[in-house]
DNA sequence: GTTCTAGAAC
DNA sequence: GTTCTAGAAC
């Protein structure tokens, strides 16, 4: 009980940093929403943001969209749905509201919000950029002076401090505008620019956003280009040059490309395992635990109990059905890598006991053994599925597969057995008691057991 | 693997 | 009305 407590109190503690934003253009002319969504301008962005979220996983942040209209942000959320892949939600959302009362209206705290402006550096035509003027007055105009002498460019990104003793620094919790000069479509304002080039544009406001959010999280300051070079026109081009140049996250690497098509399904859910293996340095410390040229170890993405982690072999099998009598090493070895992760986790916590071993019918591609403590105390246990596939005869214990490949040289299973023992009937895997009903139940026994010992 | 949701069970 | 399950979609 006081554990979840002071859990619970950890999360609330841990602040998180927001950047909130508009939606880039799609105000008054640029580009109507309409046409904006029919020639695909809310793609650059989440692209901007995709790309940035696989870059940074371990960064905790939330991107909060943020405009008035609510048609506007269907738009946008619909194409996220569309092409989010396994990417966490709750880092990307869209907020209806004002973006200068994020906090007082919604009690979302952004330290960083975007607003648009003009290549001179002063309020743009929307709304927004005229209530930050005026919210900030005179000294914003000198700041910006200050930093940007020079006109501001397209796509880069421009940000200021909010002074400390302003209203939004001290209600809204607002520490830094990031101002950008949009692409502009309208006619009637200056520079109009063509449809495949406000496009390609969209994208790199976006991802200078993004970039400037980084860096200025990070302590360090975020230098816009124009500021470092004076050949402005060559920077630009170069830089555009460089990001449709290098990105390889389309395109798929041979190594993955030779498999087989998966089975079940098209989204590559049952695939996520494949990365590790293939890029273990790739991945932060919260993800990977260790690595060597043979073996992965990850955290579960969702685990079943307080410690649930996959030692998984880097070298490509598919699952326990590949295994023959020559990977009998292997198994070995696999088991020898959780004992050691074992010791491991019981030096952190000694009440914790572990069970090591293989579901009959895995869910993912790629061999991978759990090694998981059997408190089962775990938001991400959520149905009998869950239970059952670590509690019945669906989990089999590495001693076992070694047994087996021992004596038949394979491991072969009838698959609608196994399946049918997700279904048993919910079961305490420590004591007698009267068989439980629902998964509710269970976890409050669990939480018994778990105190008691 | 998870999320979403209709409809059954309570 | 709310809780829970199971199946489809992703």
């Amino acid at each position: 009980m006081s554990l979840k407590f002071i859990n619970k109190l950890k999360n609330e503690q841990k602040r998180v940093v927001g950047l909130g934003f508009p939606s880039i253009s799609t105000n008054f002319g640029d580009f109507p929403i309409d046409i904006a969504a029919e020639i695909g301008c809310e793609i650059h962005l989440i692209k901007a943001i995709k790309e940035f979220l696989k870059l940074h996983k371990e960064f905790d942040f939330k991107l909060i969209l943020t405009e008035q209209d609510s048609k506007v942000l269907n738009v946008f959320e619909l194409k996220w749905k569309e092409i989010k892949d396994d990417l966490e939600d709750f880092k990307f959302q869209t907020k209806k509201g004002n973006l200068l009362q994020l906090k007082s209206d919604l009690r979302i705290e952004c330290r960083f919000i975007v607003v648009e402006t003009t290549w001179r550096m002063k309020p743009g035509t929307n709304q927004l950029s005229k209530q930050i003027f005026d919210a900030l007055g005179s000294k914003l105009h000198e700041e910006l002076k200050r930093l940007y002498p020079k006109p501001g460019i397209v796509g880069e990104a421009y940000p200021v401090k909010v002074p400390k003793d302003s209203d939004l620094h001290k209600s809204e919790g607002i520490e830094q505008i990031i101002f950008v000069v949009s692409p502009n479509m309208n006619p009637s304002r200056p520079d109009p620019v063509s449809l495949e080039k406000a496009k390609e544009l969209l994208k790199k406001t976006y991802d200078s956003i993004l970039n400037a959010f980084w860096e200025l999280t990070n302590g360090q300051e975020y230098r816009s280009i124009t500021t470092i070079k004076d050949n402005v026109q060559e920077v630009s081009a170069f830089d555009i040059l460089m990001k449709s140049a290098s990105k390889p996250s389309s395109k798929i690497s041979p190594e993955s490309s030779r498999r087989t098509p998966s089975k079940v399904g098209s989204g590559g859910w049952n695939n996520v395992l494949l990365p590790y293996c293939q890029k273990p340095e790739m991945f932060p410390k919260s993800e990977v635990y260790y690595y060597d040229n043979e073996f992965v170890i990850i955290f579960d993405k969702y685990p079943k109990a307080k410690n649930h982690l996959l030692v998984i072999p880097r070298k490509q099998i598919d699952n326990i059905g590949e295994l023959k009598k020559q990977n009998l090493e292997l198994v070995r070895a696999l088991k020898e890598k959780g004992q050691w992760v074992i010791e491991k986790m019981k030096q952190e916590n000694p009440k914790l006991f572990f069970r090591m071993g293989f579901h009959a019918v895995p869910s993912l591609r790629q061999l991978h053994m759990h090694v998981i403590s059997q408190d089962f105390i775990s938001p991400s246990l959520k149905n009998k599925k869950h239970w059952n596939s670590f509690t019945t005869e669906f989990f089999i214990d590495v001693e076992e597969i070694e047994r087996i490949l021992e004596k038949q040289g394979e491991v072969k299973f009838n698959k609608a057995y196994y399946e049918d023992l997700l279904k048993s009937p919910l079961k305490c895997h420590l004591c007698d008691a009267k068989s439980i009903k629902f998964i509710p139940d269970l976890k409050k026994h669990l939480e018994e057991h778990w105190n008691e010992s």
